[in-house]
RNA sequence: GGGGAGAUACUCAAGCGGCCAACGAGGACAGACUGUAAAUCUGUUGUUUUUAACUUCGCAGGUUCGAAUCCUGCUCUCCCCA
């Protein structure tokens, strides 16, 4: 079963680079790798979830993943895909980010787990924290040189990059070396042969592996590299992005509901290569459902399976469930009808991910405007002239049923005697909550 | 240490005394078309009690009837020379 990981990521299309021989390591025996997360946010987002799957992928093959979460190198900052210096975080959120983290990894891969090949999370600040400068200059930075480490893209662009020269502080000069000095800790401590990551890693990786074989002065020191493409968007825009935000694999930071849309709302080209991506299905069923797609794409049988599949892995069964439930509820065209079966629990239920807002029955009754829905009493739009333009640009309905300006809601829009939908365009609703 | 350039709305980027809530581009959001797709076309994109007023162009003062635009000080960034 071994040999299969990269084969495995080859068709799925989440082979980059590879270094030579990795292949063959793999094929040999159980082998140790980790990526790298950093601690920039107290949670991960979509853009993560590669590297999750990839070492998920790795553990199913047979293989012993560890997760790296960067307490220490997320004090420093990596250089590699950032044109300009990073501001650093202080310790305190460090340590907040660090233990969010842990958390969602928690959710894939399970640390208890007995088996030989059991996944292992770690956190390099436990062994950069007593590392003096004098020891690191002396035992990391003499084996490797200024020339070596100029010679890397994320260092090449910034200095001599097309938008002139940003320049670069020392500190994230040194993040590879601290990255380099994490694979060697590993291999040393865990047999950790192989470091993953994003192609924007490969430099950071070839560091790594070069510090390993130059620290092991006198033995055949193993260590090899393979990255996964970033993830791109057909039209060329950033992927992971959602109404101007990240995608969360939090519930709280991005709802289900929103976290089903994001995956259902990918196009045509973007979902067939997401499906190979993010989710675990084998090639016969993902070939199978682009053909289908092929023939029938007005039925997005592809973007529901995708929806359907990463809403499960990264949430659960009945959260994908409800996901979907709202979803075709909300974008049914007998609207009116289904809202109606729903009893007011499973309204609840359903509808959990969708921004709500409570007023009150009092207010209620005294009439409201549209934009005191919108805005005023409810905050659903930044701005009450932001609720204007909505309506002028003829955008928002209630219960699906286009309003203008003027329109005031009465009992009569009350579902369950209690609930009002309303949409801003098609895709952002919102339900307010007589109480 | 010396010399130079610069800081404008989400981003890039004009403007260099009144016509500036600020050209343009990108992004974002919406409308039409559709398949909750792409492409295309159109509109919107500081706040408010919206034919008007108010707050905004690094920060603090000043000149002027009037400043993003002029002056002074401060903070920060980049470049070149030592």
């Amino acid at each position: 079963m071994a040999n299969a990981f990269v084969e495995e990521l080859r068709w799925r299309g989440m082979l980059h680079d590879i270094m030579p021989g990795t292949e063959e390591q793999l094929n040999k025996e159980m082998t140790t790798a980790y990526i790298g997360f950093d601690p920039t946010s107290d949670s991960l987002h979509i853009g993560s979830l590669v590297q999750i799957i990839l070492l998920v992928h790795f553990q199913n093959a047979g293989h012993k993943p560890i997760a790296l979460v960067g307490g220490a190198t997320g004090m420093i900052g990596d250089p590699s895909g950032k044109s300009d210096e990073r501001n650093l975080l202080d310790e305190a959120t460090l340590n907040h980010n660090v233990k969010g983290i842990k958390s969602v990894f928690s959710r894939f891969l399970d640390f208890n787990s007995k088996e030989a090949n059991a996944p292992v999370l770690v956190n390099n600040y436990d062994w950069m924290k007593d590392f003096t400068f004098i020891d690191f200059a002396r035992d990391v930075g003499k084996r490797i040189t200024v020339n070596y480490m100029m010679a890397k893209d994320s260092v090449k662009k910034r200095l001599f990059g097309e938008e002139g020269n940003v320049g670069m502080s020392f500190t994230e000069f040194t993040y590879q070396l601290i990255q380099g000095y994490d694979f060697y800790h590993l291999y040393k401590t865990h047999n950790c042969m192989l470091q993953m990551g994003g192609s924007d890693q490969w430099g950071n990786i070839t560091t790594g592996t070069e510090l390993v074989r130059r620290m092991n002065v006198g033995e055949e020191a193993k260590a090899f590299a393979l990255t996964c493409p970033l993830i791109t968007k057909a039209d060329g825009s950033k992927f992971g992005k959602s109404e101007g935000g990240n995608v969360w694999l939090d519930a709280d930071k991005t709802s289900v509901y929103k976290f089903y849309q994001f995956w259902l709302n990918a196009t045509d080209e973007d979902a067939e290569k997401y499906i190979k991506i993010f989710t675990f299905l084998d090639k016969p069923t993902v070939e199978d459902l682009i053909e289908n797609h092929k023939e029938a794409p007005h039925l997005r049988l592809l973007q529901k399976r995708l929806a359907e599949e990463v809403t499960t892995f990264v949430h659960s069964k009945e959260e994908f469930e409800n996901a979907e439930k709202a979803s075709n509820i909300l974008f049914s065209k007998s609207f009116k009808a289904d809202i109606k079966t729903l009893n007011e629990s499973t309204f609840l239920d359903v509808f959990e991910g969708v921004p709500q807002s409570e007023i009150s029955r009092a207010d209620f009754n005294e009439g409201l405007d549209m934009i005191a829905a919108l805005s005023a009493k409810t905050n659903f739009l930044a701005s009450n002239g932001e609720a204007r333009r909505a309506l002028k640009e003829n955008s928002v309905s209630v219960n699906k049923e286009k309003v203008d300006e003027d329109y005031q809601l009465t009992t009569e829009d009350l579902i369950n005697d209690a609930y009002i939908i309303i949409n801003k365009g098609k895709k952002n609703t919102y339900i307010i909550k007589v109480v």
